[in-house]
DNA sequence: CGTTCTACGTAAATCGTTCTACATTTTTTA
DNA sequence: TAAAAAATGTAGAACGATTTACGTAGAACG
């Protein structure tokens, strides 16, 4: 009932059975707590013998440290990633990068999942604060910009798929969207199409430096530069259900083009669905473009012709960066990797 | 240099500025820390004239708990998630309905991703721990059943994707995979199919409780019933890349197949695709079937029969018996949802 | 030989919660 | 109306690391 004899630590070096803590490897290796945590960070001031002695201290039993109670004096050395829509293969290429990056480093990566619904990404975002990450990675993200600002504000952030070259609170990743778009444009006009439509991303008109509209902004200057501005034709659509339902209509209509240029590939793979439902052929009838170049785009039943961006690379630099900043770094870096365009059966027969 | 005044907390409600805590909170509304606490946790002994006044000043000051300082005295409201392959759209389902049940719950998810690499497994592991998650859901993992016992004996557990009808130590999620792969081969050979192969997964000999070996299982077992024990085949293969190649190899024997059972869905999409290589039809040469029925499945370019097991709802069982667990269920639970097979065009014509 | 640096260690405060053990009402019961 | 029981609130000790401020040897210096 009440306090009884051993209930209470018993001096410092004492500690429950099993959990080994800072404590426990300070009495192993007969030094103090505040050694022991040197080592831990490699601070200045540690004498080799010391500092193997409390190494192998760490090794025999197998010491892991707390990351709450680091994370309540600074460093949890967690890093989160917000990721918009799971589903996307591409952006499962990023995460390769990230993964492939951090290893062998202290931080680890933790995934948070919005499935691109504004609400549950700002819920994650405060989770991720509430859980004291070192920084944040954003993934595509679909909320307000100015949100991000705030966020950015509070905890190092790195994001990809935004395009905000002058941004000093964060870094962004990308790949050049116009230019991409240009590519598969020219490349399209060069295999003899004009009627060639563009499959966008339904978006709030002010999103100016989200990808989709980076991706338009590209099909409409090389459709001008073409001289196609009679044949210019977007049509928005949401995800993947709504999408297949958009390119039904597009390419049932009886002024169908002749090539379609999807934002993305998960959008690109629904047109050919519809495409193959309609009885059309691909690429004969309808040539269908994709963007990311993502593993499915690599199957015989889609080989699509797509642009690619190298997510492996955007994870890594994405990675590295974040790391930079939270050592340290104010100024922003905004890093952009050149797309290239790979040519598949879905524009071109074998 | 030395101690200024006001360098140090100066009384009890004094705190940094911009940091609101639960001292902040307490100072506000003029009660004790602990009796915030108590609010925050829903505890014993709290007016209602109390609690409402903290809620007032936490809705007031925006207060956030620190999950940091509370994963030091128990729980941090984190559940982790590993995930073994993020490519995997099946996977994404059993997220979204763990997402799903976990709204308007105090608990986050947060994933990890192992990319089916068993060291990364165990490092992720340890380092969820690290974290102080109050649980781990494990979505088909493919470390050692044993390393996995450990775990469950240090954290609240549930596994989904590995057969173990009398463990103790964790609960289980499964779709009965012996009945739904014969399902598929009863399917196939109420359409006159009777050459039926069989892709699995290259596992190590001794994981009888793997998600492949059940549906082998259920493959072996029905092709038995059906008296096709001399057309029993089964190709090994490990992932993508891999498994295209030795499709190809299946389908391009002489004696090949006229209906191929691959025990995933991405197996199946390889095989389609090495099929129209080939420039075999499907199912008119060769029918293909799939399992976990995801998304994909319902492209027109796939038109994959598969076998439905719901992965929202899986997911949705899998939080709510972690949950469970957490609060303090000792005894396990074992879910098994009945699989569906769903016919498509891969092994029909429309 | 006394003084000043370094280099190496340590003690102790601190981070923001939770939770046990009381203290103080208020209500119920006898 | 006194005693017991229930309801409500508080003080303060954890939890496990980091980090500041210092103490103590030697080494280097004049």
């Amino acid at each position: 009932m009440n306090d009884v004899l051993g209930t209470k630590r018993e001096g410092p070096g004492a500690e429950k059975p099993g959990r080994v803590t800072i404590r426990t490897v300070a009495a192993d290796a007969g030094v103090s707590v505040s050694a022991v945590s040197k080592v831990l960070r490699n601070a200045y001031g540690v004498s080799d013998s010391l500092k193997a002695r409390v190494t192998a201290s760490i090794e025999k039993l197998g010491y892991r440290p707390n990351a709450s109670a680091r994370g309540m004096r600074g460093r949890s050395y967690t890093l989160g990633v917000l990721l918009s829509d799971i589903r996307n293969p591409f952006f499962s290429e990023i995460m390769a990068g990230i993964n492939t990056a951090l290893t062998d480093t202290p931080y680890q990566p933790l995934l948070g999942v919005s499935n691109s619904a504004i609400g549950v990404e700002q819920a994650l975002i405060d989770a991720m604060i509430d859980r004291q990450m070192d920084g944040l990675v954003f993934i595509a993200p679909r909320m307000d910009p100015v949100a991000i600002d705030a966020v950015a504000r509070k905890i190092p952030s790195v994001v990809i798929g935004l395009h905000r070259p002058t941004e000093e609170l964060f870094d962004t990743v990308n790949n050049d969207d116009v230019t991409g778009a240009e590519q598969v444009v020219d490349y399209l006009v060069s295999q003899g199409h004009s009627a060639i439509a563009h499959m966008s991303l339904d978006l709030p008109p002010d999103e100016r430096q989200a990808v989709p509209f980076q991706r338009e902004k590209g099909y409409l200057q090389a459709m001008n530069r073409h001289g196609l501005a009679r044949h210019i034709r977007v049509v928005y659509a949401e995800h993947s259900p709504k999408a297949r339902q958009k390119a039904r209509e597009l390419l049932s209509a009886p002024d169908r083009p002749d090539a379609v240029f999807c934002w993305t590939d998960a959008c690109a793979f629904e047109s050919i669905s519809a495409a193959i439902e309609l009885g059309l052929r691909v690429p004969d009838d309808v040539a269908i473009v994709g963007y990311d170049n993502s593993p499915p785009c690599d199957l015989a039943q889609n080989s699509l012709t797509s642009v690619d961006q190298s997510g492996r690379q955007l994870g890594a630099e994405t990675a590295r960066m974040l790391m930079e900043r939270i050592e340290g770094r104010t100024r922003a870096e905004h890093f952009v990797v050149e797309p290239r365009l790979v040519v598949r059966g879905s524009t071109r027969n074998a």
